[in-house]
RNA sequence: GCUCCUGUAGCUCAGAGGUAGAGCACUCCCUUGGUAAGGGAGAGGUCGUCGGUUCAAUUCCGACCAGGAGCUCCA
């Protein structure tokens, strides 16, 4: 057999060659440095035997940063081997170590294991110290083809890895890597020698994982690890997770007093403290703006229902386990709303509507209620309240495509003033298998997603498909915001629906005087306000544009004589409707400065003997760089300016 | 909901089987200072809740509640 080289030279190779006898063959040295290959393209380890033909390339231990996936892999092998010795030194034998599943993942890898006795997070340097002590043992890894019955009989202990051996298909040879005196089932690749792999990892934590994932299966310790080419990228790695930290909304919620949740009042059901609550009412007046320029129009509906509501709607079937329990009295059931759309249709139905009436945009910044999975609870972003930025597009067919494009546009719109530069586009389609999700109605679906299809086409944007992210009653476009750490968050939606008019039987009149059909669109533009304040605290952490933020000027005076001053500078503030206050405490100047920097208050008005005569302040801002000074500005002229900032959402 | 971890003053945290401590914040006094901490004094805690072990529990054990890391779920 021949393989091809990245120059295009060929080498002739016995049957069964494998990356390491390429290597060999041009030269021991690289024999020496190789960790890994690609053959056509896909990363192989050098213990494999290449196919007939293949092109290869290798990879050396310079640049090992190309085999992440292999090295993070082979790290959780011998992370498992480590932890084998570590219970072996308490005295366990190593039939008591079973073993699930060790893939590498993003940045590391994780590994899953029923063990004798529970492992704490305090272990972990040890485990890690183990690790590090294999690797200077310089373990090869061997590659091993085994029938189905010999794996089995390795793996005669562990009723995990027989499982996984009895779910290869049949007739494929099964593979089993071995470093040391350690054996695993595994599909490979792996790097030729623990002695090779790069030490820049770090075992994170430890949790707990259903074995395959599925909550009746026995629950399994999981021990994640991250690991990287060089200590550099795990510094930058380790630093980021610093970064988030310090960004976490939690943590800047209580530090800016922004949100708090009360033991007494429940978990999930966040109270939102004055700081808080001005972000809200900002990000609510803008969106409410917004939809009114977009003819939207705003009502007010309630947070409870008849039960009967959600039966019609389908909610009941398809969502009652996230809803809370049903309310019995007198002669009805009631229940919290999980979902604004049923009041929205009652809203259409309770008059007859003309095909002039359409499209009717009906708006409402709805509070609603899921029983969400407490340990699924988390700060602002996972709630049991919340309040989504709703609204319900009834429209004929043929509106169809101008309407959802109108929502995108607002979408647009909305993101720009927000600072969302980085964001993309998700199709959500049904996943035509899963009859017990979706609805059936292929035609309906065909004629759904083809319509969005070609909405976004006009629109001219990218976008992806994901079949099995739909609604139950149609397909959606998520929009996805990427955060200043990188992560992806959907903020917003919009959602074709027939199903719903159908249920309640909605109607309008047409041209002809003939009853047809309303189609729905379900949009939210910037989600709920809880998940909204939760996204804008960690991407702008806490430094909230001044618009936006909850204390917008504090007043410094410098000595005791020139609060006088500053507090009438701070009443005609506050008379313009800006948020002012004067920080009158017996500290130094310097100090109040830094009291204010603290608090993430975008704009300082220093006063003095100065300013005072001069009937100007000086101003300390903040800047995306830290912040500029700017001294003797007139007082007029600043609020002004503070205005237009302000009215103009910047 | 499940596994593991955590729960001490408003906040961040230290602490020991013999009924508690620091820094910041807070109050008062001195200081009236020009762009990230001036000095001093004081007040503040049922050590998450309920049980158990013990002469003695906030410390050990259990249950519960809440929070965290994950898993699962997610219209």
């Amino acid at each position: 057999m021949h393989i091809i080289l990245p120059d295009g030279k060929q080498l002739d190779l016995p049957q069964g060659a494998t990356a390491l006898d390429v290597a060999r063959q041009i030269s021991e040295r690289l024999a020496g440095d190789a960790v890994a290959a690609t053959a056509n393209g896909e990363l192989t380890d050098l213990m494999t035997p290449l196919s007939d033909g293949a092109r290869l390339s290798l990879i050396t231990k310079k640049n090992p940063g190309d085999a992440a996936a292999l090295f993070r892999h082979s790290l959780g092998h011998v992370m498992s081997q480590a932890v084998g010795e570590f219970y072996r030194a308490k005295g366990y034998g190593d039939d008591q170590i079973k073993r699930g599943v060790g893939p590498a993942i993003e940045n590391g890898w994780y590994q899953d294991f029923d063990l004798p006795e529970p492992l704490s997070e305090d272990d972990l340097p040890e485990i890690e110290r183990l690790m590090r002590d294999i690797i200077g043992r310089k373990l090869e890894f061997s590659r091993r083809e085994v029938s189905r019955a010999e794996a089995l009989d390795v793996f005669a202990h562990d009723p995990y890895k027989a499982e996984l051996i009895e779910g290869l298909p049949e007739g494929e040879a099964v593979t089993l890597y071995t470093q040391g005196d350690y054996t695993d089932l595994c599909r490979g690749p792996h790097f030729p020698n623990t002695g090779r792999l790069p030490t820049a990892f770090k075992l994170m934590s430890t949790s707990g994982a259903y074995w395959r994932g599925n909550e009746n299966n026995p629950i399994l310790q999981r021990i994640y690890g991250v690991a990287f080419a060089t200590q550099k990228e795990l510094e930058d790695y380790l630093n980021l997770l610093e970064e988030a930290k310090r960004r976490d909304h939690r943590r800047l919620g209580k530090e800016l007093e922004l949100f708090f949740t009360s033991d007494v009042i429940g978990p999930g059901l966040p109270i939102w403290l004055p700081s808080g609550a001005t972000i809200r009412r900002e990000l609510e007046r803008f969106i409410v703006d917004v939809e009114l320029k977009n003819g939207y129009q705003h009502v007010y509906s309630p947070a409870l229902a008849k039960s009967e509501l959600y039966k019609i709607s389908g909610h009941w079937d398809h969502y009652q386990e996230d809803m809370f329990p049903i309310m019995y009295l007198d002669q009805e059931e009631l229940v919290l709303r999980p979902m604004n759309c049923p009041h929205h249709i009652q809203i259409y139905a309770h008059k007859p509507h003309s095909y002039r009436e359409l499209p009717l945009k009906i708006a409402e910044l709805g509070t609603m209620y899921r029983y969400e999975q407490s340990g699924q609870l988390t700060g602002l972003s996972r709630v049991r309240s919340m309040t989504l930025n709703d609204a319900h597009i009834f429209c004929r067919p043929d509106q169809i495509q101008e309407e959802f494009k109108a929502v995108v546009r607002m979408i647009q719109e909305v993101y720009e003033v927000l600072g969302f530069e980085h964001y993309s586009y998700r199709l959500s389609l049904r996943d035509p298998g899963d009859t017990e999700k979706y609805y059936q109605d292929d035609q309906m679906w065909d004629t759904a997603e083809a319509q969005l299809r070609e909405a976004l086409a006009d629109l001219g944007v990218d976008y992806y498909e994901s079949p099995g992210d739909a609604a139950f009653y149609g397909p959606k476009l998520d929009v996805q915001v990427r955060s200043a750490l990188g992560k992806d968050e959907t903020i917003s939606t919009a959602q074709l629906d027939f199903l719903l008019p159908q249920k309640f039987d909605l109607e309008y009149v047409a041209e002809d005087g003939s009853r047809q059909r309303p189609v729905m669109i379900h949009r939210g533009v910037i989600s709920t306000m809880e998940r909204m304040t939760a996204f804008l605290i960690e991407n702008t952490a806490g430094n909230f544009p001044f618009w936006l933020a909850p204390r917008q000027v504090m007043l410094i005076p410098i000595a005791d004589r020139h609060n006088e001053y500053a507090e009438q500078l701070r009443a005609e503030l506050v008379a313009a409707g800006l948020r002012a206050e004067v920080d009158t405490g017996s500290d130094r100047m310097n100090a109040k400065v830094r009291d204010a920097e603290l608090k993430k208050i975008p704009v300082m008005l220093i006063v003095g003997d100065k300013e005072q005569e001069a009937q100007a302040v000086s101003v300390r801002e903040r800047t995306p760089e830290g912040h500029q000074e700017r001294k003797g500005v007139a007082f007029a002229d600043l609020k002004a300016e503070l205005l237009d900032r302000y009215q103009n959402r910047r």
